[in-house]
DNA sequence: CACCAAGACCGAAACGTTTCGGAAAGGTGA
DNA sequence: TCACCTTTCCGAAACGTTTCGGTCTTGGTG
């Protein structure tokens, strides 16, 4: 494996100018650029990165910390993303590393082997939970980072999200302007912030129009559960129910065939929402429209800026 | 960042001393091995992978390139490999890069510029086609890798397989001990070479019972395809139908209640077997039983050997 | 003609680790 | 006493790259 000294030595130059020449410095004179440039090309010259990456600290790879399978996880939304965005990161000439937590793992303690450990320019993070404890960590250690969603209401770091708060007004609003006055809403996991955003944003809605929430029921979101949510409503008067995502208002549907039904779709399942009969309106954020953006703001991160990324959405019905 | 001269000023020794009690090295007395250990936890120090990949020569990395989302595609198998060998990457301490193609991309191009660029100590390859194209590039560059499977019959390179032949035989036995002689085979997608092996040992089996194929359908294995495959079946004297996985078996089952039915079970999907009613007997071989295996092969791989793993199946009903 | 800036180049140090070739201290046998 | 181990330690070099600070030309300027 020929290194930029076997490249000096075949132009006739030092390894300082070959280096430079290489990485297109101003000091180097284009006659010179374009014969270093050729050199290298003929004896098959590769930049080995582990120097590179050790004595300038970036690498070109990227990574990401996931959970091993378990209960809690949404193993289709994971891949997902994983694969999304490893595609992603690939066209742009960037390496994406995958690192799986095992059972007992710590997240922050993986996280902060790989920091320190070097070769790694900036991490995705997903799925945050609120006051997220990988965002402390890699704040306090000034790695870059994006991260998907907010884990706090005034982020200051880099992120790429939907307005939760407004997708939870604009799903009230639909409702209360068709008359409903009694609400329920049947939203996702308990711990997770875009839930609580959601819910401000629907609690400002019935405030101003004068509903009621007459029901919060969080919970993973799986048509299951949606059917067994419409069971434990209380049977008196509600109309109108907000769903956290199109399983959920599919297991709602089947129950409570004629309720008006407001529900946010990521388009994380592919469902089509002509298969729910009956009442509906719902807010569309397709979460694949996340990827590009999320490796757009992890390169201007690692670049030291700060960029904060706001995804539209589209109302329907 | 604490480098191994941080802990060598804190715990009052050399950095050759430091390095060699923390690699477990023979010259360096118990005593001092945990009182550095003791110091480098106290200080919270983390080699430093670049460095040591520049020293080494290893740089402690492994990749492999899946295709992005398609029609063709098992998208379930393709994720559960990605998870289970991530994590027991993860376990060993080795880093697992991960490459999804673009709808266009070329995976032995994809491989080459992996390969090039250098930084990768080897691949895991996945679902082979017959003289996969994979293996040639990376036989030919001298890099190790470990394939899932095999190729060809007489593969000279690290893999981690089951015998497919063997499963096979014993599939079509079980069916021509209980009496079968017109048997059916709805098999796996037909340029997939686990079907042409399993497809050997059938035919072996059958000739020595003196039983005969009577149809040989292979394609994607869904439950869909299973019960559409049942009504294409030659409706007169079929005695056995052979079953490539457990979707297929649910699928065949339903259209024809009664038939004995053999079929290998990777267990890939979470399928109770005694959800399938009638006579059932099956192989059985987890696929998440490979994860392991493939990542100890491919650590020997790199490290010169050929390990050539075969697993076992067992045999129920 | 002295001076200086600009252009083109180079030596050497640094990044953090591993490892080779010793060296000091203490014990052993003669 | 001496030579000769063993045990435990250490200095320094090396991996391939980037970059700081310099040097040597050249040509223009007053």
């Amino acid at each position: 494996m020929p290194t930029l000294k076997d490249v000096a030595r075949h132009v006739g130059l030092s390894v300082t100018q070959v280096s430079r020449a290489l990485n297109d410095h101003a000091d180097v004179s284009a006659e010179t650029k374009t014969r270093v440039r050729q050199g290298a090309l003929e004896i098959g010259y590769r930049p080995n990165l582990a120097a590179r990456t050790l004595k300038s600290g970036r690498s070109g790879s990227v990574a990401m910390i996931v959970p091993g399978r378990s209960e809690t996880v949404e193993v289709e939304l994971l891949m997902e993303s994983v694969m999304g965005l490893s595609a992603e990161f690939s066209r742009r000439g960037l390496r994406f590393l995958l690192h799986v937590l095992g059972p007992g793992d710590d997240p922050v303690a993986a996280l902060e082997t790989l920091v320190h450990g070097g070769g790694i320019d900036g991490f995705v993070l997903t799925d945050p939970v609120l006051n997220d404890p990988r965002v402390a960590s890699l704040t306090a250690s000034g790695t870059p980072f994006v991260l998907h969603g907010r884990d706090r209401a005034d982020a200051a770091y880099p992120f790429v999200d939907i307005d939760n708060r407004a997708v939870g007004h604009a799903l009230a609003s639909t409702l209360t302007t068709r008359g409903a006055r009694r609400i329920a809403l049947v939203g996702g996991p308990e711990d997770r912030p875009y839930t609580l955003f959601r819910r401000e944003g629907i609690d400002a809605a019935l405030a101003t129009a004068g509903a009621r929430l007459v029901a919060d029921l969080p919970g993973p979101m799986t048509e299951a559960r949606g059917r067994a949510a419409a069971d434990s409503l209380p049977p008196d008067g509600i109309d109108g129910v907000i769903a956290g995502n199109m399983m959920l208002a599919a297991g709602l549907r089947a129950a409570l065939p004629d309720i008006p039904l407001a529900v946010h779709d990521d388009r994380l399942f592919a469902f089509d929402p002509a298969r729910l009969s009956g009442p509906l309106m719902r807010t569309e954020a397709p979460l694949d429209a996340a990827w590009a953006p999320l490796c757009d703001a992890l390169v201007q991160a690692i670049d030291g800026e700060i960029p904060q990324v706001i995804l539209p959405f589209q109302t329907h019905g």
